[in-house]
DNA sequence: GCTCTACTGTTTATGGCATACGCGGTATTG
DNA sequence: CAATACCGCGTATGCCATAAACAGTAGAGC
């Protein structure tokens, strides 16, 4: 019903009565150095008191600017998005405008993967969140589908994007830390595979590790566009009730 | 290149010289005990003394079996999973199969919903989750597609079910916190969007509002059929160049 | 001008957390 | 029987979020 405190500052609503002290901070900066945190320690580290000793300030002072620290990882959430481009472009057809949002979305989750592990915790509200949709629903104007079917198709391909950076991140994350080159930690794991999977039990498995699919790996912008080229395929189909292309 | 402790144990290699004392726990207990508390309070309240009281027993207890409690976890998710069902069953074709598969692994996700928010830390390497790869291919079998493809292809639908639950599961913890309804909060949510949103700069939303998308919101079943489908349709122009029926 | 008041950032305290370390006890192996 | 390897536990450290009480500051109303 009612929306939180966090909420209405980021919408703008919500006048401070100047009354006290000069403030020293500011939602954007404490935003910013959360930020800075993050992208240098991972989201592990992002605590009160370390973005309190980013900006040299005691850890307290955050909650004159924020009830809880949920509430600043929501803040997080949308300065990570930011505003979305403007969309769809002159000449876009629906398909291309989609697929448009959707890289540009990709672009700025990859900014600050780490924070991709924070909880959600309800339909987005905030104001980045909000433009972001409709942008999308922008792009889907000539789709000519219903309303809700409009929302369904943009909730699953963010929810694409998000998986897909996010195991993205989670990957790198895994080969950074086991100090070997990419190509290495990739065959070490078909080569863990195969010493845990027999043959017998396992054969589609064993048929993957022949065919060394986890040697190549086409690389992360292959296969987003591989999953972006099946959702929009999907999607053809119920705009056009014809294969794509 | 080598592979953690914990998938060693999980894998069933590792054999325990039987020297000490009896042990008064297991794996399985402890994980149990673990699966009940994130049902019963969450994740947030996994830890390694709610767990270890849980099992009568104390904290550091749980280290003479685990190394770690991110090895727990990873034990966690791959108990959540559990084995796949047989698949694909005898009169299926490969989108049956498929969508079998998604629809049993969101029946296993969907009773541990809370789970989701473990963060992924690597490509899975635990029993559960390399049996899954393998029924998943089984069902894919009949595509004629290239094994990568095919591991894409997996990737995207695992993905897909992992968030659909997810979400679902953060809106209900939002719902349920918000004491009323879940059509209130909906028409809530809707509501709050009005205010915050004017139709100037938010028009394609304001259609969404006044087409009442949020109040009636065809349910979880609905939204996930409705994505699968299009994930399915996606594949199947691959597989066969045609759409489907 | 002065006082009241709301607001500032800080210090201190509480309770929870993961986990390193060292203990006394126990069951198997030689 | 003795050595050994492992058990479960108690304690201690250093994080964390955040509640509460504090002294200082600047605008509002007189």
């Amino acid at each position: 019903m009612e929306v939180p405190e966090s909420v209405e500052i980021a919408w703008g609503l919500r006048e401070r009565p100047g009354k006290g002290p000069k403030r020293t901070l500011s939602l954007e900066h404490i935003v910013e150095a959360a930020l800075r945190v993050g992208s240098a320690e991972g989201l592990p580290a992002v605590s009160m008191s370390k973005i309190a000793a980013e900006l040299g300030v005691s850890t307290m002072a955050l909650y004159r600017y924020v009830t809880s620290k949920g509430d600043l990882l929501m803040l997080i959430t949308d300065a990570v998005l930011g505003p979305p481009p403007p969309l769809p472009e002159p000449g876009d057809d629906w398909r291309r405008g989609a697929h448009r949002w959707a890289a540009a979305m990709r672009a700025s989750l990859q900014r600050h993967p780490w924070s991709l592990r924070i909880p959600i915790t309800g339909p987005g509200i905030m104001p980045n969140h909000v433009a972001w949709l409709e942008a999308g629903l922008r792009c889907l104007r000539g789709t000519g589908l219903d309303p809700d079917t409009k929302l369904a198709a943009l909730l699953l391909v963010n929810g694409f994007v998000r998986t897909e950076v996010a195991l993205l991140a989670d990957l790198q994350d895994a080969f950074d830390a086991s100090q070997v080159t990419d190509e290495e930690a990739l065959s070490g794991y078909a080569r863990s595979l195969a010493r845990l999977t027999d043959a017998e039990r396992f054969p589609e498995i064993h048929e993957l590790l022949e065919a060394r699919v986890f040697d190549m790996s086409g690389g992360p912008d292959d296969e987003f566009a591989f999953g972006m080229d099946r959702i929009l395929d999907g999607i053809a189909v119920l705009v056009t009730g014809e294969p794509p292309a």
